[in-house]
RNA sequence: GUGGGUAUAGCUCAGUUGGUUAGAGCACCAGAUUGUGGCUCUGGGGGCCAUGGGUUCGAGUCCCAUUAUCCACCCCA
């Protein structure tokens, strides 16, 4: 019995991670003024055929799809911004003249080949903010991931890029075919698919011959609109000011269609080829396509499992009591007071009676910062022998000190 | 979907040009003058050598297939 291909468990020291992770990254978000939210894992396909886009591999090919009982074309959902968008919509949030700002973390599933860094279902931790077209939440959100991953002491490389708007995009777009159709022949075959299904991506191939072809290609930010131009700018000026060094990546493009303006992505270089370890950017037709009122929006996603990867847990301090005696009449007589403490504190009692020694190993090994113990002295006695495993100090009590002691 | 690598103990891996009872480290259990932890030493339990075929007197070792896994392409967090 395994778990399914591209799938696993977390458990132990990933489990420990996740958790840190999660904490940090929640109070972080809570700080920036955002509010958990949970959507659904399954939705319906065509949320993500209408938002994802049909350019994108992930819709095309990657989706756990199927026909629910009652007939329904669903499936787990790729990503997370779309069911966010799709909660935002149908609560009738963009009715409202107001801002909202969510996170939200969990569960996405893409079949896609596993390898280092990439698996069919992976968890990410992600915010999205709603009703703000000011560049300043743009900025302010990709300062917000710098703060989450200085506190977790991962390095990392920011790229940022400007995707244009619906007024320069298109021209671009147009003029970048343009070039790529007078190179086609010499074009590798992905990239000759792509001219139809992607061009931009085109620009990020890895091919040495279309590398150098490219070189030649129109550049994005060369031919912003004033007010994208104006507003990228700002963006930069915001990030030097705060110390937040980047490069700009002509060539970034973020892989799902509904991204427009400001796009960036965190990168490490200690993960391999899928060094990606959050992305993101503005999607401000986003809403609008999906059925709702017009709403300027931006976000991101951070990948859990390349983060976990990039984690140094700090050292865990002794906590707790472990308990152990030297026989069955012991062990019983320790029950009541393991009870005790576990309203409060964690305790761990061994069922197995053992001599001192070993029980003082077992301590250790789960990192208790207590030892207590009845052995022969102190059934008789009626006493328990308590160790502090930090400070090597041990004391004789009775019950009640013992009890005491803990208040 | 396309390449390449790997598959031996719970984990990380050795295993010579095919040759007798398959090894180490970590982990686990038990001991080292009677009740004192993290270190050390000694001993112990644990393996259908991924599965199925083939070559051979003889296969963990060579060949083929299958499966799994890893890395890369692709895609993306």
């Amino acid at each position: 019995m395994k778990a399914l291909r591209g799938m696993k468990d977390i458990a132990f020291e990933e489990a420990k991670k996740y958790l840190y992770f999660l904490d940090i990254a929640s109070n972080i978000a809570k700080n920036y003024g955002f509010s958990y939210v949970e959507t659904p894992i399954l939705e319906e396909t065509s949320l993500f055929k209408r938002s994802v886009g049909n350019s994108s591999d992930i819709v095309n090919k990657e989706m756990y799809q199927f026909i629910d009982k009652g007939g329904h074309d669903v499936c787990l959902r790729p990503e997370g911004t779309a069911g966010v968008v799709r909660f935002f919509i149908s609560n009738k949030l963009d009715r409202v003249q107001q801002k909202y700002k969510f996170f939200y973390y969990g569960p996405m599933f893409r079949y896609e080949r596993p390898q280092k860094g990439r698996f069919r279902e992976f968890h990410q931790f992600g915010c999205e903010s709603f009703g703000e077209a000011s560049v300043l939440e743009d900025y302010t959100i990709i300062e917000m991931i710098d703060a989450i991953l200085k506190k977790l002491n991962i390095a990392y490389t920011l790229e940022i890029n400007s995707l244009g708007c619906n007024e320069c995009m298109p021209s671009y777009k147009e003029r970048l075919v343009n070039f790529l159709e007078d190179k086609k022949e010499k074009l590798c075959q992905d990239c000759q698919r792509r001219i139809t299904t992607n061009p931009i991506r085109t620009l990020d191939c890895k091919n040495n011959d279309c590398k150098t072809i490219l070189q030649e290609a129109p550049k994005l930010p060369e031919y912003l609109c004033n007010n994208c131009k104006k507003d990228f700018e700002l963006l930069q000026k915001l990030l030097k000011e705060n110390n937040i060094t980047f490069t700009i990546n002509p060539k970034l493009v973020r892989g799902l269609d509904y991204y427009n303006k400001s796009a960036f992505e965190f990168v490490s270089n200690e993960l391999g080829a899928q060094g990606a370890i959050a992305g993101g950017g503005r999607y401000d037709k986003l809403v609008e396509y999906l059925g709702g009122r017009a709403t300027p929006a931006v976000g991101f996603a951070i990948g859990i499992e390349r983060i976990i990867d990039l984690i140094k847990l700090p050292n865990e301090p002794r906590e707790g009591f472990y308990f152990g005696a030297m026989n069955d009449e012991g062990v019983e007589k320790l029950l009541p007071l393991v009870k005790e403490i576990r309203k409060n504190k964690k305790a761990i009692l061994e069922y197995t009676p053992k001599k001192l020694k070993a029980h003082l190993k077992a301590a250790d090994k789960v990192n208790a910062k207590y030892c207590v113990f009845i052995g022969e002295d102190e059934l008789q006695n009626d006493t328990l022998w308590l160790k502090d495993l930090e400070q090597k100090e041990e004391k004789i009590l009775t019950t009640q000190e013992f009890l005491q002691m803990l208040k």
